[in-house]
DNA sequence: TCTGGGGTCCTAGGACCC
DNA sequence: TCTGGGGTCCTAGGACCC
């Protein structure tokens, strides 16, 4: 079932341009102006500064060949808790245009400000000036702004023109911006649905939005047919304040080079795994029902299993077992693993997480004690400082490779006034990496 | 895009229940 | 006992996003 909006919306889409390099860039003004990346923890690039991309750097790209194309490079561990702080300030400056704000990601929003016009005393390009200003001014990273009649048409507006463009596409324009525009580049539409358009000689936006509704309601399904809505300028989509709470699933991966069969190494990467992914649920309180294993072999195919737990839980020792069972049924000798992974899902907060009359009450509670004084340990002094003899041989390995450093304690003069644990506490949005 | 890591939502099909 | 129709819940897998 698809609802349309029944009157006209104002939506506008902002998004930060070159989001972790701009915040690297406002604390450090000495690297303003000179090419910056993050993501040294991962040896592949997480974001990069306009000033190296103009010299060729592209994202996702590996460290040594961002080096060659860019040998001045300034090359930074990508810093999350910074970036988040960051966010959720400019989300603050969002809400004082209008209520209406949808934090869809680390670096990108959604605001719904239809009506505001004559609060504001001018037409909504003015008011997106202002939104890009007090950006500028008060964070000193640029964002990229598009307002139209939807957001998958304010999304199309915000990418035309960046960094730093302002865009507006009122009704009568659409097709303009549409014709040139590639379908696989529209919001949600991805390579295997472009494909299949393609068959049908549909390359462009235009071509999409133009087809005809018995077409696109009788060969795809109901994202498709909301998108193609959306881009004739009818909004089904709408901009929802309510902060996600918490997470549906955690998941841990890992990427092991070169691959390997060894079964006790693998095994280890899983409980490492485990462990990362348990540990941020008790971060956020969540208890998990529901585990995911899978491994992607070296033709980056994956296989996996998901197993029901015996209890709602975010402690890895009751989680072991069924990490085991899973395990020996998807690991097979014959094949080389590149990749380990788990997912914990069917999450619920811990606190609404009933015994039954088979869980050793006494037992379970003396775990949380234990555990939550790994986890004071593990905030004081490192991640890992206690863990599970499963999970070692992974860690050796870990040590032999030359182990990624934490990450540097930055002086944080922004940010005044709020202690570690409170940012901490802050929930940390889906990082675009 | 020869490929890193972390998420969400939708759909089809089976199990199970009146 | 082979025989309707309908609802709900769950799971596997696909597709897409940042």
């Amino acid at each position: 079932m698809i609802t349309i909006h029944s009157w006209p919306r104002a939506i506008m889409h902002i998004d930060a341009d070159a989001f972790f390099a701009s915040c690297e860039q406002a604390i450090h003004p000495e690297l303003k102006g000179r090419p910056v990346i993050t993501g040294k923890e991962r040896g592949i690039v997480a974001a990069a500064s306009y000033e190296a991309k103009a010299k060729g750097v592209e994202r996702g790209m590996r460290l040594f060949e961002a080096k060659k194309v860019c040998p001045d490079v300034v090359l930074l561990p990508s810093d999350y808790e910074t970036y988040s702080l960051f966010s959720i300030r400019m989300f603050e400056i969002l809400r004082r245009f209008s209520p209406d704000v949808e934090e869809y990601s680390i670096d990108e929003a959604f605001v719904d400000l239809t009506g505001l016009r004559r609060s504001f005393h001018g037409p909504y390009s003015d008011i997106a000036q202002r939104v890009q200003e007090t950006v500028a001014k008060e964070l000193g990273i640029s964002a990229s702004i598009g307002v139209s009649l939807t957001k998958v048409l304010a999304k199309v507006a915000s990418k035309h023109k960046k960094p730093c463009g302002l865009t507006i596409i009122p009704g009568r324009d659409i097709h303009i911006y549409l014709a040139n525009l590639p379908v696989e580049k529209v919001w949600g539409i991805g390579p295997n649905t472009s494909a299949f358009l393609r068959k049908f000689s549909i390359t462009t936006a235009l071509e999409f939005a133009g087809s005809k509704e018995e077409f696109i309601k009788a060969y795809l399904s109901k994202p498709y047919q909301e998108i193609w809505h959306e881009l004739n300028g009818r909004s089904v989509y709408p901009v929802t304040r309510e902060s996600k709470s918490g997470y549906k699933s955690i998941s841990k991966t890992r990427t092991f080079t070169p691959p390997s069969r060894d079964e006790t190494f693998i095994f280890a990467q899983l409980s490492k795994n485990l462990e990362n992914a348990c540990i941020k649920a008790r971060r956020y309180n969540l208890a998990a029902s529901r585990l995911i294993i899978f491994l992607r072999g070296q033709d980056f195919r994956d296989t996996g299993v998901e197993l029901k737990l015996t209890r709602t839980t975010a402690y890895p020792v009751e989680i072991m077992e069924s990490l085991k069972e899973g395990f020996r049924e998807v690991y097979k000798h014959d094949t080389l693993y590149r990749l380990t992974g788990v997912v914990l899902a069917g999450l619920q907060p811990e606190m609404d997480v009933q015994y039954t009359i088979f869980d050793d009450v006494p037992g379970i509670e003396k775990m949380a004690r234990v555990y939550s004084a790994v986890d004071e340990l593990s905030e004081r002094f490192g991640k890992h400082t206690v863990q599970h003899a499963s999970s070692l041989p992974a860690k050796l390995q870990a040590q032999h490779e030359g182990d990624r450093g934490d990450t540097p304690v930055r002086k944080e003069e922004l940010f005044r006034g709020e202690n570690r644990r409170q940012r901490l506490g802050l929930p940390v949005l889906n990082a675009k990496v």
